[in-house]
DNA sequence: CGTAGACTTGACGGCACTCAAACAAGGTGG
DNA sequence: CCACCTTGTTTGAGTGCCGTCAAGTCTACG
């Protein structure tokens, strides 16, 4: 029941960015609990709901997604597991957009109490939750200048080495091969463009010997080039350990 | 010396989100200092640096910017006076990005240290400097999705929508009128565009009567029809008091 | 074997970009 | 005081990246 395998990924990521004392470990593991599941397609928050946890995405793909009045939709981050999906909900309240599930997800849902208690309790651990908000804020300004600055091209070779940097961090990449459960119509709302020149986009890097793309798994071929292509540079991932 | 004026706007800031105690109040003036100034142009930092302080808005404008391989710049956040311009690097540390003062600036450097006791000693006023980098956050969102899936003139209102509520906050609009400091050229880095676009997006705006921009005074006309056509919605700016 | 969802392809169109030049306004120095 | 320069804004012409529309193909699955 409270199993800490759930949160392996959690103290893995954070502990990338910074020592854990056991007792902070421990913290995290009172969040520990029932892990529940949600389908591929369904939405793991609602936008406007005010849920009384956060929720850790134990395994599978999700994303955070707004919806806009003509029925168009935009993902604005795609989570992997380890992340909080929606660890802000615990200071915003009302989420202001929905998280759905790329692919069959299992999730842990944190009551925002226990949130709160770290955060009156261990004042470095609560550092290390702000951290990791303040890394999605950095992942939001990357996507907001490929999207204004990017080539179609450029943007889809960023994300994908983004993609695979995030993954490798929690254990999830096998080389520069990884699963990465996601259509080309969401890929396209990922990236703001149109399904149809996704695809175009795909087939280019492709052509270009870049990646292979086969079902879910996508391959790197050449990270050099990819990531020359994109101008990553994962400094914004902020990956070193420092004390924070 | 210690003068509690330049932190006054971010008092009432976070105190529109919920309610601040005296001791809180007491423990955000002792990060009052020395005000300096920057002229319009220069950088408040740059990336690649690692300050040892986060810097507080007092008076100006700044923008959190990228530059490109190729000169292009993308401008990721507008600031308004009472805004921690990188509140993140006190966690993050290295800056993944520069922040730049659109218009002459008066800031206040608050070193780290400083930070870091509030969150040793104040889980409270943690949780709302925590809440002020999620909103910061949540802007981010709303960027991508305008970038993502909105026109050129709807990207535009949206922004217009956006500053005045801001600004509103800490008192700096007079109905629908305020003052800003920008250029075509950068206003194009901050929503993606190019700057001739840029110019005849506002005079569509103009010509369709929702705004006038005379030098640096922006007035809306006609808010209801601005804020509909840019489908604004200011939930994401969650300027609710609530318990946090 | 039929259907649904995902992917692919082609033709065409438009929003926004680029290039280029003119206009306006403020500041500076001779 | 007025050329002159710099910075910002405006306008026009031509282009192109990416979107839309419409089919067609492929694969998984019942």
């Amino acid at each position: 029941m409270k199993d800490p395998a759930p949160i392996a990924s959690l103290v893995r990521k954070l502990g990338q960015r910074d020592t854990l004392s056991d007792d902070e470990i421990l913290a995290l593991q009172s969040m520990a609990g029932v892990v529940q599941s949600v389908p591929a397609g369904g939405d793991v928050v609602t936008e406007g709901e005010q849920p009384h946890f956060s929720t850790l995405l134990v395994s599978g793909f999700a994303t955070r997604y707004n919806l806009l009045g003509n029925g168009e939709r935009q993902i604005t981050a795609i989570h992997v597991p380890g992340d909080f999906v929606d660890l802000h909900g615990f200071l915003l309240k009302p989420m202001d957009h929905s998280v759905g599930a790329l692919s069959d997800c299992r999730i842990l849902q944190v009551p925002h109490p226990i949130i709160r208690r770290i955060t009156e309790e261990h004042p470095h651990l609560t550092r290390m939750l702000w951290l990791s908000t303040l890394i999605d804020g950095a992942i939001f300004r990357q996507w907001i200048v490929g999207m204004g600055r990017r080539s179609a091209l450029e943007r889809m070779a960023h994300l994908i080495c983004e993609l695979r940097t995030r993954l490798a961090l929690v254990g999830l990449t096998d080389g520069h091969r990884f699963d990465f459960p996601i259509t080309q119509i969401e890929l396209a709302d990922a990236t703001g463009l149109s399904a149809v020149h996704v695809n175009r986009v795909l087939q280019q890097l492709r052509a270009d010997s870049l990646i292979t793309w086969h079902g879910q798994t996508v391959t790197i071929l050449d990270y050099d080039a990819l990531a020359a292509l994109a101008e990553f540079d994962p400094a914004y991932l902020h990956l070193d350990r420092l004390d924070r």
